[in-house]
DNA sequence: GGTTGTCAGCTTGTCTGAGGAGTTGGTAGC
DNA sequence: GCTACCAACTCCTCAGACAAGCTGACAACC
């Protein structure tokens, strides 16, 4: 007897397989593939079916395929999803790695930031000011990400920011479980230490940005331990 | 006459409408789009053109296809792809990404390297200073990145690595093209300040590995300004 | 000798028609 | 009201045909 069930459909499993055969090693950095009817007869499928194989390995950036030519290996290994990865790490890593850029930012930030990125800083205190108050969860935590994201584009720098960008989803999460557990929502009292961080970045005195901004993350984080 | 040169093949282009489409808020996430039948007659194109196309969609995880019940957008934009938006970014601001995730790996490093990372740290240590002495450009590149990786691993956090990591083949261009303008090989002569971060994480000072880590980063910067 | 033109044989790209298999919602029967 | 069934819809897979593009070999030419 085969496969009982078969969860996915055939053409994802020759992907996985092909991506396998890759990672082994069978096909270096731009080697070329087999032909398409050569990979169906030995994977036993049809030819549309390695062709849709072959296109999601394309849409992952693994595999490229030039009419007339053939398909060639681009990449040794699908580009890691950082969402999954984020999703799955332990989320005292992913706040070190917040901790890590957001400090640095708010170091550059206190060198570059522009009277607008200052006015984004007024702007988003007083929303979380007034959402520490009253406002349901969620309302509070945008509007504390929105702080956050202030310092970090006020750094000027696109990788920053985007990195930024790919661990707000996890950190939103994460912030949702802990005020869950945290009936008194202490860690909503906390404005004085964003408005510390932006003062020090207004004043621009860097050391001084990064070290608050250093000082409010690890308290976060070790609100976890 | 229609078109000159195509460069894209059908598939890609239907793909890119999809996309287009999904993003112009024409379905929401979660949303089913129509049968592939008739996707494909909007689009004026074959089944298995839209086949292709959506089976790309879902390799960028976009789109997902359940048998029986249809397609399915999953999200409303394509991740983004990190090896992409490191190779449009400029280096300067790579650079500060990768001084921000070195030094905060650095300080980690320090109150948590094994002996394990210690041996690690001479063996890469040693393997460089016989790289900067004589080797060609692409050894001695690599030397210097086992050194800096090994640091980064000693911090014992998966996300700290795997943002290294995908930062390392911006890098390896970076040092490539710097050495072809350093005749001198003058960076190469910073091997006490490699050993003087390792040595400060041997002895557990957390800020001293920090700020050694971004003393060097800073230079290796400057550089490039 | 070196360059150019041609072409055969390979590759991927696209379309179509035919079933197979899974999901969904309605409906008849209880 | 509940269950069992079924029909219509969906995606999944295959096969065959032809178009379009690339590559290397070979002949013709300068």
């Amino acid at each position: 007897m085969s496969v009982m069930i078969r969860r996915h459909p055939l053409a994802e499993q020759a992907a996985e397989e092909l991506l396998r055969r890759i990672g082994s090693g069978e096909w270096v950095l731009g080697a070329k593939l087999p032909g398409e009817t050569t990979l169906a007869a030995q994977l036993g499928v049809g030819r549309s079916t390695i062709r849709e194989a072959v296109r999601e390995l394309a849409g992952r950036r693994v595999l490229e395929s030039r009419q007339g030519a053939g398909v060639f290996v681009i990449a040794l290994q699908a580009a890691e999803d950082w969402d999954k990865v984020l999703r799955k790490a332990d989320i005292t890593d992913v706040l070190e790695g917040r901790l890590a850029i957001e400090t640095e930012a708010a170091r550059l930030a206190a060198s570059r930031r522009t009277p607008a990125d200052l006015k984004n800083f007024r702007y988003t205190l007083t929303d979380r000011k007034r959402a520490a108050v009253s406002a349901p969860d969620d309302w509070y935590i945008e509007a504390d990400l929105a702080f956050h994201r202030a310092v970090v584009t006020a750094a000027h720098n696109a990788v920053l920011t985007e990195l930024f960008d790919t661990f707000v989803p996890r950190i939103r999460r994460a912030m949702i479980d802990m005020l869950k557990l945290d009936d008194q929502h202490r860690h909503r009292h906390d404005q004085a230490a964003h408005e510390a961080i932006a003062e020090a970045i207004r004043a621009q005195d860097p050391d001084l940005a990064a070290d608050r901004s250093r000082e409010h993350l690890s308290a976060v984080r070790s609100t976890l331990g």
